[in-house]
DNA sequence: TATATTTGTTAGACTAACCTAACTTTATAT
DNA sequence: ATATAAAGTTAGGTTAGTCTAACAAATATA
């Protein structure tokens, strides 16, 4: 069985270069980054990851996962999404407040808990933050979407994921009026620095290029 | 701070010295015992709890949990007992599944899951094995109860929670066709062994001395 | 293309939680 | 009351996961 640090390096690998991700590769110094710890410590758990055939990496080299890896990475992400969505629909927690709860609770180790909570949630697809929840076997849907930043000005669009889950973001979305399947409209961008203004329920709003990345919209 | 490994050796002790229990202070080796792990290894843990004022104990002397290690194992029961019922109520999970589970949910961390969970299952009193779940000021009450044991032959009584929560022990009540609230009546005890027979529905059975002593009843 | 910068690795050290083996203290039982 | 048994402690070792400091390789840039 997987430790939980084990764990949470599969899935920092499978949002590096699995899901949404432009490169299928990553290397040492952002997975590092990304956990939290120094690039040295990740050089260990990669050695150990390979060992254990979770991992494609060799020295120097960029790492991605192998199918047993990307395997368990899911596992994870769908456990972590069926705790947000429970932690959202039942026990009433925010939009911004769900992800750091569910970091905890995605590493419970019961088969039987997890399918359970499946049933009782009447098998969602997607969770809080518009993402997809893995099924049993593994799949998961990958929905087109672009960027907010890749709307054409003059458009309508509709929110349906965000890229971050933290609640300093959250909280900013929510602030700008913004929340699951909002429609927005591109009123402008500027060529300079990528400044956009939009118009949600008719409230108008300036956004940075940067937060505009970070919303996934179709 | 505390560490699972920390919380456990808590919850050891409160269930060793303070629910329940004959006797107001433990030992090293029924700790260790308790824990699965080895008396030298329970030495180091209790130097630290010590450190951390959270027990009583000094060198070759007896055991016991300060007011705040009190606090904080309170706690950790007061959250094990309440995703006990969650899974019990909410999940579907039969009486035998549901301990092994809570052990690993009982070490989530948020005050906020714990008031929330506790509202969603409308601030029940007793798990599933009928055990008092304490409020969130730590305060719980202590049922007055019995042992099987200690019925007359020819009375008749009302299983109120079971001592010993392992799958294990739990099938083995079941089998009987007892559960909780279940009336049981004395037919007959042996004097040599304590060997009792019992009937719960219409249905006699016969159960050692140490079964009837992990039978609470009202 | 040679050098500077970034990226990645190694060596050595630390802490928490565990172990075994040897030892000491306390309790028990003639 | 003393010997034996039980209970508890200490010393030294292991593994997982972390760190810093020094070094090596790969990439970018002038």
């Amino acid at each position: 069985m997987l430790s939980q640090t084990e764990e949470n390096y599969l899935k920092a690998l499978f949002h590096l270069t699995e899901e949404y991700a432009d490169k299928p590769e990553a290397g040492t110094n952002e997975l590092a980054a990304m956990l939290n710890v120094k690039p040295a410590t990740a050089n260990d758990m990669l050695k150990k990851l390979k060992e254990k055939k979770l991992i494609h990496y060799e020295k120097y080299g960029k790492i991605s996962l192998t199918s047993l890896g990307k395997k368990q990475a899911i596992d994870i992400v769908r456990k972590h999404r069926l705790w947000e969505t429970f932690l959202y629909e039942k026990l009433e927690f925010t939009w911004d407040e769900v992800h750091e709860v569910a970091e905890q609770l995605e590493h419970i180790h019961s088969p039987k808990l997890i399918e359970k909570l499946e049933k009782f949630l009447g098998y969602p697809l997607i969770d809080p933050h518009g993402d997809a929840i893995p099924n049993a076997k593994g799949e998961l849907k990958l929905q087109a979407r672009k960027t907010l930043s890749q709307i054409a000005v003059g458009k309508t669009c509709k929110l349906v994921a965000v890229r971050d889950n933290s609640a300093t973001f959250l909280q900013y979305v929510v602030s700008v009026g913004l929340g699951l399947s909002s429609k927005i409209k591109v009123l402008n961008r500027q060529e300079f620095d990528g400044t956009m203004e939009i118009e949600v329920n008719g409230k108008k709003s300036s956004v940075s290029e940067r937060f505009a990345n970070n919303i996934f919209v179709a």
